[in-house]
DNA sequence: GCCAACGTTGGC
DNA sequence: GCCAACGTTGGC
């Protein structure tokens, strides 16, 4: 069982969004990253729990847990002409995006801002979240790291 | 809106 | 294979 970190603007893609879809679940289409791709085609398995970030918003930061619901398959969108991130070049013979579904788990009690982790920078040293400049989507988090966070949840908001 | 960091593209 | 140009991400 791994953990994982997925990224998403909410004006985008929320996690209240997810939540009002028809079985809380949802395709994580759109990522046009390679490493972002390798994870989600041959690291992800059914059940492996990822936090969902809200990125370039107000608060940037943790706001809920999805779990895996299947695991990788092409991306329909890289084939789709009308589709933003149509890509020409992914042919579903040789498709070269892949994705995962989530599906709802449950939103934390209170939001895990990128600033409240920042400041537990010792503790969670190695979070690729935390790595200067890091603009990948989907990322891989420790266990360690994981149960950390939780830990923080449980704290009162700090000023 | 700015801009630093970084990935991708394509000419050579 | 190098690297300049360009596009995107995402915090601030």
């Amino acid at each position: 069982m791994q953990y994982w970190l997925m990224k998403s603007e909410p004006t985008e893609f929320s996690l209240d969004d997810l939540k009002r879809r028809p079985n809380q679940t949802e395709p994580w289409d759109g990522v046009r990253n390679y490493q972002a791709r390798n994870m989600m085609r041959d690291q992800m398995k059914a059940g492996d729990r990822a936090f969902f970030y809200h990125s370039n918003t107000d608060v940037p930061g943790i706001v809920g847990i999805v779990r895996i619901a299947r695991e990788g398959y092409p991306d329909p969108t890289a084939f789709d002409p009308t589709d933003k991130h149509y890509d020409p070049k992914s042919d579903p013979d040789k498709p070269r995006w892949f994705l995962v579904d989530v599906i709802f788990e449950r939103a934390l009690s209170r939001v895990i801002s990128l600033r409240e982790l920042k400041q537990h920078a010792q503790a969670l040293e190695g979070l690729a979240l935390l790595r200067p400049g890091n603009r990948l989507s989907v990322m891989p988090v420790s266990e360690t790291h994981w149960r950390y966070i939780l830990e923080l949840e449980q704290q009162p908001e700090p000023v």
